[in-house]
DNA sequence: AGCACGCCGACT
DNA sequence: GTCGGCGTGCTC
């Protein structure tokens, strides 16, 4: 049963330090985890005798026909009496050591368990990249000139590709890719040996070293030259130790001359590592700032918890959560521990890593993966260090492996990119915090305007098992400065009065003001998906997605580049043809009102406004996100027009105007949390108004100005909004009182997803009704049914839905057996407590 | 993931 | 009869 394997599996790596320090000289024997899929439970291999190998090392072993990446669990004196002894294969190599602090086990293992996974797969979310890595079939052509034989026409082709190369070398799986019937060719040509395979060992992250020149001797004695003493001054200038190379540049000499001081003995010349770590802006040091009553109130608890305590900090926008953050952290530094920030996405947030880099200096380090492999290898290896540091970083960043943490801070823990969806685990970064931060024993910090259903139903609980949870408020912004006036601008009524126009004239009266009073605004349009479609004014024709079904959106970047219309969810992209593909109509033209849409619109009727546009399109470059506000920040331009990211992150003391185009589109959603979310995306855009010492003030046109969620936001009611919304999700048993799985099946079949679909129904049926007969509560089933979009990137998905009260032991359920129903066409994924239901 | 093995349909 | 498709199962 799948229960008794998975506890099975915890037991063994749950005594992380004891088994960790062991030195194993009589073990002859070690069992690894291996990474391979469909390769579950240990594998036993010798340890060569010169091979010091530590469990929670990364090694690589030969597993069938390849080299794979494995990861020591534990030693043996004897091999089980079930393992032939000339199966047993040998330890190639040790990868790296020593890359899990120790109460890093039993949290793996609990993320593998709830949701789940195989272990494996948690290692590698947890892991930097490029750690386990697996050696790789080649094919390369022999040098010889023997003239081809009579060959088959896919030994032909083979090595009319091998030969395209200047190599003459291609990984298997490329050449596999490329010529039909790959596998005979290959056995014809190797027969005839007019090429040859081979394994390449696999490749492995390193630690980067530089050449560095130390200066050892200060005095110059004169055996130097002239041009010798230069070079010793210019480094001495450097502080007597510099990079090799830099040194080269800057003396304009050659790496003999410095050889030959070294050899006078003079400097020294050796490799040094380097950390290829993201370096932040130059910033300027600050300091602590004085708190309002309310925050010196908040910091004061939170000081006071030194065990596990979940604390939601809930403070409306523009209250000052960073420096609570900041002033709770400080003092753990201080006293030798590690605090881990999680943000919903670093490349939105540089002010906030900004400020912790200029209150803490070098003790921050960003963790996320938009970092290159090395950068997250070396980030990596500094946190295992265990200095005192601050590691700010996303998702994944829960990870970390701080080995002494003393705080958890998870800031605007309503995002919902803190839960992933798509590879397993789908995990969600505040679930495993709160186990994290549990067997830390440390406090952990929930913060937001708009707290999650969830953490406010859990801080409210005061009785709540077995940990006590903490509720604190920031009702107030910083220095008094009032929470910004929020005008609902009824859009139908604009329309009865003859205005056309995307803005209305509330809107258009502001916009007007702002390059009179010298201020900035920014403009929120929700788009998602089909609000740009491109379609023929003739006939109706909608530009669809090869693999998908849904329409293209439309894109076009730059005035002088061609517009494309891309796939959102398979990022398939194509350009955009004259006419209708149907009609031939030449009226064919994007629909929907885009950022881009609402830019040329402001452009037309407001030619004064420099804008910047601020969305996915134009934020895509690595650092874009950070000079398009640096720019905004200096005052480059009047608007910032943009869409979900303006929620995140941004405080611009110099916005009074936020405009919202369209709230409608975020109301309509088919989703039990579509209100929440709306409610939660309105506020936090709100939010970025009056930030600084001007009134803020923000215009919500809606069609709907009647929506409980649109009255709300107007009243900047969370706790009535949220007690309404808690009724109805108790009343559906939907969380935060029940849990939800999400199953979902995808395959390139579409009966064959169906039937497995059904099946894996009926099996769960079954399941259920046994659960009931053994007394537990009643669980419901929700499909199958297909996905709102049956296809996407060529294959069918169909999903179920579990409601699950939140007292059944889901582990009763025979997952394995329920995998068995999918067959081996259709791939199914487990959701557990699934954010995203479409 | 690869790579065997083994079982069926379309050909010399 | 064999070649060549790809479903199934194993890798210490």
């Amino acid at each position: 049963m799948f229960e008794s394997l998975s506890s099975a599996v915890i037991a063994s790596v749950a005594e992380p330090s004891a088994t960790y320090s062991i030195e194993p000289p009589q073990n002859r024997w070690v069992e690894v985890l291996v990474d391979c899929p469909g390769a579950q439970g240990f594998y036993t291999y010798k340890l060569p005798i010169d091979l010091q190998v530590q469990t929670g090392d990364i090694l690589s072993v030969p597993f069938g026909t390849q080299q794979v990446g494995a990861i020591a669990i534990r030693f043996l004196d004897a091999l089980p009496l079930d393992l032939d002894p000339k199966q047993i294969r040998e330890v190639e190599a040790i990868v790296s050591a020593g890359f899990f602090p120790s109460s890093y086990w039993s949290l793996l293992s609990r993320v593998a368990h709830y949701y789940h996974t195989s272990l494996m797969q948690v290692v590698k979310v947890a892991l930097p990249p490029g750690l386990l890595t697996r050696s790789q079939r080649r094919i390369r052509l022999q040098k010889q000139t023997i003239p081809d034989a009579f060959l088959t026409a896919s030994a032909q082709q083979i090595l009319d590709v091998l030969r395209a190369s200047k190599t003459g070398d291609y990984s298997w799986q490329f050449v596999q890719r490329q010529v039909q019937n790959a596998n005979r060719g290959l056995q014809e040509l190797l027969k005839r040996q007019l090429v040859e395979s081979y394994l390449e060992p696999p490749k492995t992250v390193r630690p980067k070293a530089k050449q560095a020149v130390t200066l050892v001797k200060t005095e110059f004695l004169p055996d130097l030259t002239d041009r010798q003493r230069e070079i010793l001054e210019m480094l001495k200038r450097q502080g007597g130790e510099t990079w090799l190379n830099e040194l080269l540049q800057m003396s304009h000499t050659s790496s003999a001359m410095l050889k030959k001081l070294e050899s006078k003995g003079y400097v020294v010349i050796q490799l040094r590592e380097v950390l290829r770590a993201e370096q932040g802006g130059t910033t300027q040091a600050d300091i602590s700032r004085n708190l309002t009553p309310e925050q010196a109130d908040a910091l004061a608890q939170i000081r006071q918890q030194s065990e596990f305590t979940q604390v939601l900090l809930h403070g409306v926008t523009g209250s000052g959560k960073t420096e609570v953050y900041l002033q709770a952290i400080a003092p753990i530094l201080e006293c030798g521990q590690s605090a881990l920030v999680l943000v919903p996405e670093i490349g939105l947030t540089p002010q906030l890593t900004d400020r912790f880099r200029a209150r803490f200096g070098d003790r921050v380090c960003v963790y996320h993966s938009a970092l290159s492999e090395g950068e997250r290898y070396d980030t990596w290896r500094q946190m295992l260090s265990g200095s005192p540091q601050v590691a700010i970083g996303t998702r994944s960043a829960i990870f970390a492996p701080l080995p002494h943490l003393g705080l958890i801070v998870l800031d605007e823990e309503h995002d919902s990119s803190f839960k992933q969806d798509q590879p397993a685990p789908c995990y969600h970064a505040r679930t495993v915090a709160q186990w994290r931060a549990e067997l830390e024993n440390c406090p952990l910090i929930l913060g937001s305007a708009t707290p999650s259903l969830e953490s406010w139903v859990a801080a409210k609980d005061e009785k709540r098992e077995p940990h006590p949870s903490l509720y604190l408020s920031l009702p107030k912004r910083v220095y008094d400065r009032p929470m910004p006036a929020i005008e609902i601008v009824d859009m139908r009524q604009e329309l009865r009065d003859r205005n056309g126009s995307i803005f209305s004239r509330s809107l258009q009266s502001a916009l007007r003001q702002l390059k009179e009073r010298g201020q900035q605004g920014l403009l929120f349009i929700h788009r998602r998906g089909h609000s740009t479609f491109v379609s023929c004014r003739s006939c109706g024709y909608v530009m669809e997605c090869p693999h998908c079904d849904v329409s293209l959106s439309y894109h076009h970047t730059h005035a002088d580049a061609k517009p494309l219309l891309r796939c959102h969810y398979c990022n398939h992209a194509q350009s955009q043809p004259s006419h209708c593909p149907a009609c031939e109509s030449p009226y064919f033209k994007q629909f929907g009102s885009g950022t881009q849409r609402v830019t040329e619109e402001l452009t037309r009727q407001f030619p004064d406004l420099s804008v910047i546009r601020f969305d996915s399109d134009t934020t895509r470059a690595k650092g874009a996100h950070r000079s398009l506000l640096t720019n905004f920040a200096q005052g480059g331009a009047d608007l910032l027009v943009g869409t979900q990211m303006l929620t995140k992150g941004i405080d611009l003391p110099q916005v009074t105007l936020v405009g919202i185009i369209a709230a409608d589109g975020l109301l309509n959603l088919q989703d039990f949390r579509a209100s929440e979310r709306a409610f939660q995306t309105l506020v936090q855009v709100s939010g970025r108004a009056g930030r600084g010492d001007e009134l803020g003030r923000v215009i919500l046109q809606t069609y709907a100005p009647e929506h409980p969620v649109i009255e709300a936001v107007k009243r900047q009611a969370y706790e009535p909004f949220v007690a309404a919304e808690l009724e109805q999700r108790e009343a559906l048993n939907y969380p935060p009182y029940g849990r939800l799985i999400l199953l979902r099946l995808s395959g390139v079949n579409p009966v064959a997803v169906q039937k497995a679909a059904e099946r894996v129904g009926e099996f769960l049926e079954r399941s259920f009704k046994a659960l009931r007969s053994e007394s537990q509560p009643d669980c419901e089933l929700l499909g199958p049914a297909p996905a709102s979009i049956l296809r996407v990137a060529r294959r069918y998905r169909w999903q179920i839905l579990l409601k699950v009260p939140s007292q059944v032991e889901t582990g009763l359920i025979d997952w394995e057996a329920l995998r068995s129903h999918c067959g081996s066409t259709v791939s199914l994924a487990i959701d557990i407590d699934p954010m995203n239901l479409m």
